[in-house]
DNA sequence: ACACTTAATGACGAAACGTCATAAATTACC
DNA sequence: GGTAATTTATGACGTTTCGTCATTAAGTGT
């Protein structure tokens, strides 16, 4: 950031302001409400300047999703160093994933839809590859705390499928779960458990399965969890009471 | 529909046609090819005609994305009626899942495209309801067997959030995976194993987890996998291989 | 101060939207 | 069978947003 240029640095400053200015357009009024004209409105440019930064609203709102993935991902690095053993900053993941869900709610919608087909036809190879960066970022982080407890000697059966199938059953639950979580679909009515809460214990349920230690029988994942909600995120916690 | 008039039979043959035809669009050519004048032109009738039956084309996919959930929910209907006991039953609906999301990738692509909102805002709170309702069938039938289980014994400890907990667990992770799977991360290249064999793995982790008897180390997961084939989807699974 | 380079603008044509007055077809009635 | 009444289908129309690009303005170097 330095070493570049006034001009530089002023071109990628604007950048950033058409990504919160649509950011906020969009949470505010919808996607559907977003257009290049009304970001260049917002901004105080013409249309035409924006279009030099981005080729269209899908570009734009697929960098919303890439800011998104470095916040997560910042959430994640404080996760993964709780200071506890392997499955306790595992479980911390869990919680800040689920804090993101609930302080975001629009950001994690955002990150679902840049991921369809619709959106991503009109997105350049190189943006869609910068999103791709950073899930591999997210995944690798997730993926070392289990490598780091086959390593320790928490999960001792070896499996043909570790660490990915770990990996990816907490991803794939943890990202359905806040589909669902957002899809509107009214859970307490129809009679059934807070979706965030389900998720918690499945994902403990699924550790457990893979017989990594200690068990969740063998702690109290109550406290865990409002120890890391503490120890980690006292700051979101706060934020989310009100 | 028998005791519909010519005219009403006529209107909902015509609805038919434009779900049909607007379905192949979207398949060959995506979302952002699809309009409503081009549906018309297909069609031969006027533009006028089909918005009295949908008032935008997000109504359309979303008719599309009904139609898609009964085709799933005959193929959960065939799995749940697998000739086994409610593990094996249970199992038949992982079976089919992946087979659809392996068959119609695209109708699946579009399912989770309607639940954003950006579709979701331009869509008449009737049809929505509609998808709702077929949301439910689905979550209802899975559910069903759960019950099932717990009557027969199959699954000894009480629990507070069961049956929901393990309909939630299993439909999140396919739900996740299969956004995974057509995600067009190419896990192969990043040394993964594939998203469908990990789903089909963690699942029976989960259920394990559940003590849902009998567990996975009591029986051959594979050789059910090659069962519920052969005995439920014999014809899927012919269309597969090719 | 001047020429030259780079950046910003907004007018423009194209495409799709959703509406609605008009035309065509069907039905009801004599 | 013919005419009036009703239902159904049409496509022209005004609007919005898109993405482009010739033109204008700003900035830079000599």
């Amino acid at each position: 950031m330095e070493n570049l240029s006034r001009k530089e640095r002023e071109f990628l400053q604007r950048e950033q302001l058409i990504i919160d200015t649509a950011k906020n357009i969009m949470g505010q009024e919808g996607f559907n409400n977003l257009s290049m004209e009304r970001i260049a409105a917002e901004i105080e440019y013409s249309k035409g300047t924006v279009y030099k930064h981005f080729n269209s609203k899908e570009e734009v709102v697929t960098a919303i999703g890439r800011c998104c993935m470095d916040n997560l991902l910042e959430m994640f690095e404080r996760a993964s160093n709780y200071p506890g053993n392997n499955r306790e900053r595992m479980a911390a993941i869990g919680v800040a994933h689920s804090l993101y869900a609930q302080l975001h709610p629009v950001e994690l919608q955002n990150m679902q839809f840049i991921s369809s087909q619709a959106v991503r036809e009109k997105v350049s190879i190189e943006i869609q590859q910068e999103v791709l960066l950073r899930e591999q970022k997210i995944t690798e982080k997730v993926s070392s705390i289990v490598k780091q407890a086959m390593q320790d000697g928490d999960i001792k059966e070896p499996h043909a499928c570790l660490p990915d199938a770990i990996v990816f059953g907490l991803w794939t639950m943890g990202y359905g779960s806040n589909l669902l979580h957002l899809s509107g679909i009214p859970f307490e009515k129809i009679g059934m458990c807070q979706p965030l809460d389900m998720m918690w214990l499945n994902s403990h349920k699924l550790l457990d399965s893979y017989h990594w230690h200690p068990l969740s029988s063998e702690f109290d994942i109550e406290k865990l969890r409002t120890d890391i909600l503490q120890e980690c995120f006292a700051e979101e916690f706060k934020l989310l009471q009100q």
